[in-house]
DNA sequence: CTCCTGTCTCGATGTTCGTCTAATCAGTGA
DNA sequence: TCACTGATTAGACGAACATCGAGACAGGAG
């Protein structure tokens, strides 16, 4: 699959750190729906299983360390991939996944907050 | 309220930004759980106007905004409250919520990434 | 061509989440 | 003390989600 093309187009941001300025509804929705993606302990680990090798990964080694089945890891993925946050290909037998930098960069900006300021 | 003790110790986060090592179980309930607070555009929201406000934010201007009852905005405080970003303090009348930053930091370092490097 | 392995899609089920209304708690002022 | 305003809690309902098993699809090997 993976070619298919599933939301996936706006890889940067669409806003200012939420320190800055408060978001605007659009801005929120956008925001909210890549944390959902994150918000899974399980895709959480795959985010950083992916996003922390070096290079891509091959879905044979992301399904083993989960107590879950097979097709529940795949639409984990494909969760994923729909926020935006990893991409794939298959080649051959195997698919494999990897991250997409730009993305978690822009929600890695949008939490950035000026060290302390009030409380 | 807000006096009660509601979860909120851990403001510091606990592990390595998800691109330099995978996150283990524990690490990944944690950091799943303050996206998951973050998951929903209403909070979302919520918690960019009490960021991005200049020291502490009155329950009385956050609610105007939504289209959505009194008692579901504080309900979604609660949750951010309960997930250690934000904090409150009654005073007279009014209830004031401010930002934990430290939190925020650290969910932004966990995202962090090396500017980019596979794909 | 046929079998086999790896991965994804589909449909069903139990649980969690967001929202509401009604009721309760905290603080102010007469 | 009593009434009033601001905010939270409690309980209930519908929608969305995580998970599973079964089946479908893609690619490689005999």
């Amino acid at each position: 699959m993976s070619k298919q093309k599933i939301a996936v187009q706006v890889a940067g941001g669409c806003c200012a750190p939420i320190s800055e300025a408060a978001l605007d509804a659009e801005g929120a929705a956008e925001g909210a729906a890549v944390f959902k993606a994150l918000a899974d302990p399980i895709r959480l680990r795959l985010m950083s299983m992916i996003a922390s090798a070096d290079g891509e990964s091959c879905v044979c080694d992301l399904t083993p360390p989960f107590d879950v089945s097979g097709p529940t890891i795949s639409h984990h993925l494909r969760v994923l991939r729909e926020a935006g946050l990893v991409d794939c290909e298959r080649r051959g037998t195997w698919v494999y996944y990897w991250p997409v930098r730009e993305r978690l960069q822009w929600i890695s900006a949008l939490l950035a907050t000026p060290a302390s300021a009030s409380a």
